[in-house]
DNA sequence: ACACTCGACAAAAACGTTTTTGTCAAGCAG
DNA sequence: CTGCTTGACAAAAACGTTTTTGTCGAGTGT
């Protein structure tokens, strides 16, 4: 029963003194300021689920994490840095982050999970992460005409709003600089072939083979979980074929870490007899051995870019169509990749 | 209007299907179950806004994530997993996470970002991550009567509810175990001061060498982030020191990750001429070269834990006082440590 | 002088619940 | 038969805002 106590404070009726925080004109300026100066004057602070109600809006925006698929416990370390920019953005603007976790995979819990945040309305908008390639979260935000931006983005016949990296093209380049130090027998260690970013990687790999009229052998692609796990046992199971590559792109860092311990393992000198680029830029990858060749990833950043956007859409700025944010791709030349042998 | 239309459907009042909704038992079982089924089938929602102007309850566990110190772009990637663990255990209980993000580390903008969550009743409890040694946060919650968990301890003349890792057992233990091979001259490459954990770290790291009457030179003592750039830079002013450590105890895996770059780019081979121990037992711990003698550190499961404090704080099942979880401590030896060489 | 617009504020309805208090019949002891 | 308790439900107040509609006097054009 706050905002009825500066009223009364003030002499003011409720209608006016709401009509006055909320910068509405038709309430006279100096009115204004006193309200605005009173109640700060007084600490009074408008209830949030009451201004919710009352106005239908919920100022959150809701996010539902994915649980990593492999382990079913940890959570990619990405997203700590993603909901970071996220929030960085939308906190100035009274906006905050309502974070769920989604703990299985399965289809239906997932739906449950967004149903929940859309027809329940806690949300006023929905930040959609680890687009798959056909993502059937998009539809149920449709449906409900709930504000989405995805990170990531996925086959769909309608615009929608999306924030991304350029994945064909970093993985273009990577490839590329391998054919150009003269490897052939290149490896993609890919991640779960139903995440877009997957395909859109494999894409980019594919496109610099094709650019040379070089033939491709799909053997060489495989799909495994983003850990260093995945990385290393995918990576073995390359290196024990017969011919085996000489080189591997790898979706992420963390992928090429495990590589590069499987090529170690083995007995390679990854630098020289092996070639490995990841994927990410993330600050271990400056500092392992040896340092690794990759590509810049600025999650944050993103993060303040979904950020913006989500904010953009709210206020009826821009339309879903028109946001589209495709973050430049920079490869980082280290050490982990060189020329590939003569012979061998 | 839902409620309404439910409440006419079934021919009955408003007040009677909330309560029946809510489990009350003034209403008859018989009529409890009709409401439910009704409910269901005609897919009934309760307004979160509308229950929590009701009630005075959010159904919102309020965090603020603290932005990194150095780079004040990036976030500690454990807190995805922290926030994974919690999110996990409290969704069932129809809690959410709210999360804000603390861009400056400004005291008083720390406050005044606490100040809204809690006055302003955005939150039912708060979880309050990187406690400092003297944490204003505590009574800032106290004082407002809000419920919390820390994670992390703090000095505190009052009790309060705590999730912690033993890191003073922890790095007594890897202390031990350097001296153990015979190192003397062994350096802590700690986090920042002011974390309650760091003390906590170093405490553990003199008390080991207290146990056998060594004396500790102060000067081996360093602190910085728990970035790998920041064990970098703190290794490699160790190194030039005459005479240098011949071990690191480094507060966290990122921090080992740098001190093992830094003594490669010395010529040392870690885990021979020098040796270095991690914290955490991350992912990448195991798939460094050499792989990474660390301390186990579950971060998710530590989540859970303070997801299940809050729960039972918010049902009123336990005083905070009573709850305190230290999660035991297990080295893990892999290779990067070894007996101290005889002669250098 | 008249009707009209407009600026500044107020009254009241609406938002969708929960909670408190009330009602009323049935059951029961004396 | 009377008064009391109890079980099951209903009425109404409360939660604290926003939004819509209303009021009323001062200015304005004719």
């Amino acid at each position: 029963m706050s905002i009825v106590l500066l009223a009364k404070d003030l002499g003011l009726s409720i209608s006016t003194v709401s009509r006055a925080l909320n910068g509405y004109d038709d309430v006279a300026a100096a009115t204004r300021e006193r309200v605005a100066a009173r109640a700060k004057a007084i600490g009074y602070r408008p209830n949030p689920s009451a201004r919710r109600l009352g106005a239908g809006k919920t100022s959150a925006i809701g996010v539902i994490l994915p649980g990593a698929s492999s382990t079913g416990q940890a959570v990619d370390s990405m997203y700590s840095s993603l909901l970071g920019g996220v929030a960085t953005e939308i906190e100035p603007a009274g906006y905050h982050l309502l974070a769920s976790m989604q703990t299985k995979s399965d289809p239906a819990r997932e739906a449950a999970l967004y149903e929940n945040f859309i027809k329940g309305s806690w949300v006023d908008a929905l930040l959609i992460v680890r687009t798959r390639v056909h993502d059937p979260r998009l539809r149920l935000a449709r449906e409900a005409h709930m504000p989405f931006v995805t990170y990531g983005r996925t086959e769909s016949d309608e615009p929608y709003a999306w924030v991304d990296t350029d994945n064909e093209k970093a993985f273009h380049l990577a490839t590329t600089r391998l054919l150009n130090f003269g490897h052939r027998r290149i490896a993609l260690i890919n991640g779960p072939e139903e995440y877009y970013f997957a395909q859109l990687r494999q894409r980019g790999y594919q496109r610099a083979f094709a650019d040379r009229k070089l033939k491709l052998d799909p053997a060489w692609i495989l799909h495994g979980d983003v850990t260093e796990h995945s990385g290393h046992a995918l990576c073995r199971s390359l290196l024990i074929r017969n011919p085996s590559p000489t080189a591997f792109v790898c979706a992420t860092d963390t992928m090429a870490f495990g590589a590069i311990a499987a090529c170690r393992e083995a007995g390679l000198e990854v630098g020289t007899d092996v070639s490995v680029i990841g994927y990410g830029n993330s600050s271990a990858s400056a500092f392992c051995n040896p340092p690794l060749t990759t590509v810049e990833h600025q999650v944050f950043e993103n993060g303040r870019h979904v950020g913006q956007a989500l904010l953009r859409l709210l206020r009826g700025e821009i339309k879903p169509a028109d946001v589209h944010y495709l973050e430049p791709v920079v490869l980082v030349p280290r050490k982990s990749d060189g020329p590939a042998l003569r012979k061998k």
